[in-house]
DNA sequence: CGTCATTCTGACCGGATGGTCAAACTCCCG
DNA sequence: CGGGAGTTTGACCATCCGGTCAGAATGACG
């Protein structure tokens, strides 16, 4: 509507409805699966004018993956703040598990990507993933040298953290069905929330007493 | 090459070899992006062949999904016999883990199907899987009531169990790319499966002494 | 060896889909 | 009001792909 200067208002406008409408169908059907045509019609366009702003099917779907990636690390800035181990994880399981709820449309073009082996970000993976995987991992170690965490390798936390907070997005069908075919409430989600955090940080936690820690 | 009676064995020959190219095949384009062409070639068949042991794509799916799922409910029965809850949580992590490793294809046509939807598994979901559900989840609750777990939804202990084991399988590029860009070697993931274990396990075994239980 | 069922396969077809294009339309600015 | 940049769109095209089919090859059995 108002007047802006230089992307004009309708490019950007048109292009926003695009990404959103790519990024329902994109999650719905997969790379493969999904059509422009459908794409244009649930943007309320002309196929033709899809192509007018994205050339390729491949290159507005990287648009999209860039937003989802954006908003990935945004949540994974949560591990930040030197705070005790308990609450850092928990705050940052915490985040996956509402960016799960709130974007699950990204979590499942993402692990659609990675399912294809990421062709399209493999770039993503061996840099900014993994220096992130790697300046964490050293959090976490530290953590372990002051006997706050069990003996783990932190690569294994990361991985089940993303696994299980993912596993809300990629499977809530199947979530969803075994809840009578109705998707979580906001009640149930936030309880599924609470304990995930609960057996997961209870889980990596250093016993509170070493001398009746099991095994 | 022996002679079979009733299916002929260059039948039941043919069609093994169609499924397992298959299962490569739906695993790594998903269902859309697979194309017949490719998985005839695979086998090492013409596609008209394929056509003839299998009408169309959709029921060669179908019967790739069945084996998957077969699969599964094998690696189910780890949960089985009644022992301790932390004894018999862990061999079923176990066994959903070694099923990741040794057949990483089945877990990514499941995923893939949820991940859709599951539009040719729905009834499973809603039948043997709901009933599964229903029926472990009825053991879990009784541990909990012993006083031998914390109180945890039942459902939310079994979705980090599949969330995290399956994820050894569907995000293995990820997790290979992590890991220096090579596949997790025997050794690492026997690791990582001890680790799975010990969280999971850990995180809902109640705490060995209740006083000194946190929160 | 003859006959019939099963298996094999190259050639073909129709529909879907990504992408193009030229002609129109809109809007801004001088 | 004139004109050019930016935008819109129906019509169109080439390719790919699932699936068909007729006829040939193969094998089983009496």
């Amino acid at each position: 509507m108002g007047r802006m200067r230089q992307p004009s208002s309708i490019r950007t406008g048109h292009e926003d409805a695009i990404l959103a409408a790519a990024e329902a169908v994109f999650a719905e059907r997969g790379f493969s699966g999904a059509t422009t045509a459908e794409i244009a019609a649930r943007a309320g366009l002309p196929k033709a004018n899809l192509h007018y702003y994205f050339a390729t099917k491949a290159e507005l779907y990287r648009q999209v993956l860039k937003g989802v990636l954006t908003a990935w690390l945004s949540a994974a800035e949560a591990f930040e703040a030197d705070a005790p181990p308990a609450e850092v994880l928990g705050r940052y399981i915490g985040a996956k598990m509402d960016l799960a709820r709130q974007r699950p449309q990204g979590s499942r073009i993402f692990a659609s990507e990675i399912l294809r082996g990421a062709p399209e970000i493999q770039d993503f993976l061996e840099t900014t993933l993994r220096d992130w995987v790697e300046s964490r991992g050293a959090v976490v170690r530290r953590w372990i040298e002051a006997g706050a965490l069990k003996p783990v390798e932190p690569r294994t936390l990361f991985f089940m953290i993303w696994a299980t907070t993912q596993h809300y997005a990629d499977f809530a069908h199947q979530i969803a069905t075994l809840n009578g075919g109705m998707a979580l409430d906001d009640a149930a989600f936030a309880e599924a929330k609470r304990q995930v955090i609960a057996i997961l940080v209870g889980g990596v936690l250093a016993a509170p007493r070493a001398d009746i820690a099991p095994e």
